[in-house]
DNA sequence: CACTTTTACGAAAACGTTGTAGGCGTGCTG
DNA sequence: CAGCACGCCTACAACGTTTTCGTAAAAGTG
């Protein structure tokens, strides 16, 4: 860290601190022809306030955390990359960390950030399991916005930013039956987040509407380690009773799908209809050609960065209670 | 920005500043009975440190920038994780910066960096284009420590992280070769990028140690633009005397190759064979399943984060020249 | 016991901004 | 012409730390 401050700027001026600083501010108190002078040294010197100062002073930065689940994964990456996109007009600067699905470090980041690093979060929670209590906390410790995004703490009193995961789900489902699916299977996460929670609830709906009796064996619950996801679903569509559709509540549960049927030969569609959520690009290009519900998740991303910075500019918004609903959008593709 | 600050503590615990101040620095000067005292009531308080005033008076800060052309891409993606699972551990916060191969957002970033927001910089380039004077010239305001990794400017003198493009390539090109290839085709970046050149270098080198005459038509350009490039690629492999082999050298273009293919009803691999450069999960659940070359993305990134982080701590590394090289890893599949 | 050293702390000055309060001259109003 | 507003600028006190320097008491030394 070197440069020059204003101190410096000032003393070759001939000017004041706080003249500077206000010059630089575009401050009504101060003449034209002096905001002029200030400009240029500044821009001569190639002057940078120091942020550090700066947002000492003020009480605030122009900082924001994303917390999210994982970034190896086309949804939250197309998300970051939707909030970077409102970021960067605002001149606002994104930290991010990534949780891994790990409750212990979501906590964690929450504990660090109550230094008032940031002046606002956006987060996508990485499990419901033990409530959502140190969101709560750290609301509480700070007062500072947070904006939720597709996995949302439902009941805690937050603005959201999701997905029509149920009406998009039971969408799917419908297709899945109507293509002669009997026997479907929902394979979720076995942690209870709010998507896959809706997602279900969807797919559940969708049976029920077309008198196909639900049984417990048609949920099927995965976790986040690869090696043991394969053996289930492979354990799964390997017995003799093995389903004839599938509804992947997430991409890498599709994509497991995949890798079995193609291990036990599996015909997708003939004997396997398939629908994966998932903003995976090569859907269309797998085979067969992956039927895919995916999320808007660019928009979702920026639609969440708005509110927060709506949120942190206007005082009137941190109470903001706003629940922005985007559209899942289902591709029917080879493989339904 | 709430909170309580060591100047109630420490009238709260009938002591000075300085020593609340160096308590909580873990101090010699102070004694293990106080320190507990102070320690209990920051805890009960849940105090913590405000960065901007630790930042400023110390003049460095635990923040670092991660530049990067794109987000939504495996690789960068991979490299990311591979930063984070270092920082997380050595306390660094990490601000992420999207260029969207926009040279004239890479310089606003740097420009905007300047102000000493961060104490040090990973960074991979969006382009060769106009140089690298822009990184030079931040390092000269600033003197911080910067890492680059997989796109580096390579005339200037900085430490980085790369993979062996020009040995993985040329291995590739054999593999493409010895499979009955006649006529191969590099499909390149339109940008001089460093990590293309070295690949192209690879490809060329290749051809030339089996006796294959290299004209310029086996390079065959592509932009940013994937419609454009689609038509570009459709042109390609519409023509007469079309390739029967194709190294992309980018994620982008196997994908956009493989949709041309599918269109065009052009046999994979009878009458294409396709490497592509890329770190796709889906690669191998393709049709045909696509033969990749892929580069150790999580590693590069943990390379590059632990590299940087040395030069920060230690000012011996400040000068460091180091070029750390990872390799490449070919998986050949059905494509080829 | 006279002395040095060590231990444990405090006072105060930074770090570079920003915002408040105030001041001084000029021009305008009644 | 007193009074006042206004335009333009400055002084100074924050913001919450860290660090240097100083010092009183306790402990060690011969």
């Amino acid at each position: 860290m070197k440069g020059i401050n204003m101190i410096q700027l000032a003393k070759e001026l001939g000017l004041s601190v706080s003249t500077v600083s206000k010059a630089l501010g575009d401050s009504y108190e101060i003449s034209a022809s002096t905001k002029k002078r200030v400009l240029e040294l500044a821009k001569k010197y190639n002057y940078k306030p120091n942020p550090f100062a700066s947002s000492l002073r003020k009480k605030k930065s122009k900082q924001i955390a994303v917390i999210i689940p994982d970034i190896v994964n086309n949804f939250f990456a197309l998300a970051v990359d939707g909030i970077e996109s409102v970021t960067v007009n605002k001149n606002y600067d994104t930290f991010i960390y990534l949780t891994h699905e790990n409750l212990e470090r979501e906590k964690a980041v929450l504990e660090h950030l109550e230094s008032g690093l940031t002046s606002g979060l956006i987060i996508s929670a990485c499990t419901g399991k033990d409530g959502y209590g140190h969101f709560q906390q750290f609301y509480e410790n700070t007062k500072l916005p947070i904006v939720f995004f597709d996995r949302v703490p439902d009941l805690l009193q937050f603005p959201k930013v999701i997905s029509n995961n149920y009406e998009s789900t039971f969408e799917a489902t419908v297709k899945l039956i109507k293509a002669g699916v009997k026997r479907p299977v929902f394979i979720a996460t076995e942690e209870p987040l709010y998507t896959s929670i809706e997602r279900r609830r969807g797919f559940q709906a969708a049976l029920a509407s077309h008198s196909i009796k639900f049984s417990d064996d048609m949920i099927l619950e995965c976790s986040d380690d690869m090696d043991k996801n394969y053996a289930i679903i492979r354990r799964l569509l390997s017995g003799k009773k093995r389903p004839d559709g599938i509804f992947a509540s997430i991409e890498k549960y599709a994509i497991t799908t995949y890798q079995v049927c193609k291990e036990l030969k599996i015909n997708i569609p003939r004997d396997l209809k398939i629908i994966g959520m998932t903003n995976l690009r090569t859907a269309a290009l797998l085979n067969p050609s992956l039927s895919t519900l995916s999320q808007p998740a660019f928009e979702m991303g920026r639609e969440a960065a708005s509110l927060l910075i709506k949120m942190i500019e206007k005082k009137s918004y941190a109470a903001a209670n706003d629940i922005i609903v985007l559209n899942n959008e289902l591709t029917i593709r080879e493989s339904v």
